[in-house]
DNA sequence: ACCTGCTATGTTAGCGATAACAAGGTTCCG
DNA sequence: CGGAACCTTGTTATCGCTAACATAGCAGGT
């Protein structure tokens, strides 16, 4: 920066003011800098000006898994909300496990942050610490956390997952199922499992058909595998939710090939309303929650609260409740 | 750190060393000053310490999109390669647009990257001029550059799709079409469409048949349209080779929904490997193209580059061609 | 001509860490 | 017991930029 300074014949301090907008400089000295960055083709070191000015210009966002493209959305929507703000955002994957989102969060917590964006409500014990103590503004999206560290982005998993059932029950079918992971690394899935069973117990269906089956995220293929198991240990059953629409997919294909009649024989539902289940023949019926939204709203929220916390006026927390809509296919 | 040194009675400069390791610091002296750190719930400042060390710890990666599961697979492979040299991956999506390309370098190389990740190999002459500029590692992957910046990580897109029609000659298939994107906005597609041509040529097929349709990437229900169209234009066409295997899975639904036999009416080929190929009914015949490991090899080439840097012998320019594969299945 | 108020630019002093060197203490050997 | 070699810790001086304040110059009203 001094040397352009030097070449245009300024001090660093208006070079500075120059390659920021926002800053009053003559018109015409400002095309002289501009001139002489071009020339010796100077590009700002933003690491130095962060550490004066106290702005990174960076947000941290962690997802579970960017090959699950629902939060592949959710990152797009964030990045797409604050890009317009010069604000960056540092992505990080947990693999579904609070012990690396813990790392994770201290070692984006190194980088300053102007906020974090985490995905769902668990966490360990030291994690949270350090988010409620980060002194940023702290967002959980995906889910509604009973006990939030601050402002939450989500739905109800489980409450989703009761429409789901709902549905089913309204189309008649009675022997419904639930294929899912095995462990609750992934707490939405969870939550989906458990609205499932709240949903069959208030309908009045005792009898639920529950199928636990490889690690979270399950695939396509364990989705297919899972199937197989279901129908083999419960003959009867009418319908099968899949914790998510890859598993539905992997079901259905499963259905497919063993020419099992879709929704004639057996009826399948997914969650997430990937673009699979549109495309796919049967088209499945899923649940739609609107990836992208939870992330554009989480970037327009946070907007807001570094505003606030840059004028010394914390913002309130919030709770935005994004919508979750039954999309009813060929598939059930 | 201050507070820290002080609570532990000691400089900042041996807290700033108890805080990395490899520095030489009695184990004592190491304990004291984490006990102060849990106590203060101190967390260093990576971003002063970049400016000091003048290492950042960060890799940019540009990526034509994440919710292509291919690319989201490369970011993986990168972030793997790179989080056990306690370097930080920097993502940004291109959305296959290299004017946005333009501003992301520039956006990336203010934060003084340690090295560079881009997908392909054209770039705008400016982009290019950043690159070479840069005075950083770069690596060019998923194609192979006639002129490279520096180093590449990729195959033949051209090769790996004439690969894929001599598959189909070797099946019998004569009236191959091709279905890909109208623009060549994704030059990776149209080096497909490039390699389809050539191998057609080769095999003494005079008649292409080319649908042309949707902006790049195309989406599996913009493949089952182009599939459609191909089958209206040309009703004679015996195989379609699709330029992702989204597009091949939208085009074998379609055919599914249609009632036309996969692949004795048509047969249908993909690109790519995604999970879905395998799991489909029927399975997609694909080629496989290692997209995690196009990511992990980059990040151990740029392990050792920036190593080359920081030693001042920087490491001669290397071109690294990962394998592809004919992945035959039922659908051709 | 004087003062006020504004704009454009410069000066000074850090931001929070680490590199490089210096120095005190210990070990170990002949 | 002296001194080289090593280990541990401290001191000083930046890294490259920007905040905050200072200052110069000019317009405009009285």
């Amino acid at each position: 920066m001094t040397d352009v300074a030097r070449k245009a014949g300024v001090s660093t301090m208006t070079v500075s003011r120059a390659l920021r907008d926002g800053a009053s400089i003559a018109t015409s000295t400002r095309e002289k800098i501009m001139r002489a960055v071009d020339e010796l083709g100077y590009v700002l070191d933003q690491s130095a000006g962060s550490l004066s000015s106290k702005r990174t210009g960076f947000v941290a966002a962690l997802v579970p898994s960017l090959n699950n493209s629902n939060f592949a959305d959710t990152a797009r929507g964030l990045t797409d909300a604050l890009q317009g703000a010069g604000l960056q955002v540092l992505l990080g994957y947990t693999d579904y496990l609070i012990e690396k989102e813990e790392e994770l969060i201290e070692a984006m917590l190194r980088r300053r942050p102007e906020a974090i964006v985490v995905t769902g409500g668990r966490h360990t014990a030291r994690g949270r610490k350090l988010l409620v103590n980060a002194g940023i503004p702290v967002i959980e999206t995906w889910d509604l956390p009973p006990r939030p560290v601050r402002h939450v982005v989500g739905f109800s998993n489980a409450e989703a997952a009761e429409a789901l059932v709902r549905h089913l029950h309204g189309k008649g079918y009675r022997k419904i199922g639930f294929i899912g992971g095995t462990s609750n690394r992934d707490t939405r899935g969870a939550d989906r499992r458990l609205g499932y069973e709240r949903a069959m117990a208030a309908l009045g269906l005792r009898e639920t058909r529950i199928i636990s089956f490889g690690t979270p995220p399950i695939s396509m293929k364990q989705g297919g595998e899972a199937l197989a198991r279901l129908i083999e240990q419960w003959p009867d059953v009418e319908a099968a939710i899949c914790v998510s629409d890859l598993s539905a997919f992997g079901a259905l294909m499963e259905c497919n090939r063993r020419r099992i009649a879709v929704p004639d024989r057996i009826a399948i539902a997914g969650f997430g309303n990937f673009e699979i289940s549109s495309c796919s023949f049967p088209a499945i019926t899923t649940v739609s929650v609107n990836c992208y939204d939870i992330g554009r709203r989480s970037g327009e929220l946070l907007l807001r609260a570094i505003e606030g916390e840059r004028a010394r006026k914390p913002i309130a927390a919030e709770t935005v409740i994004t919508d979750y809509e039954v999309i009813a296919r060929e598939s059930a």
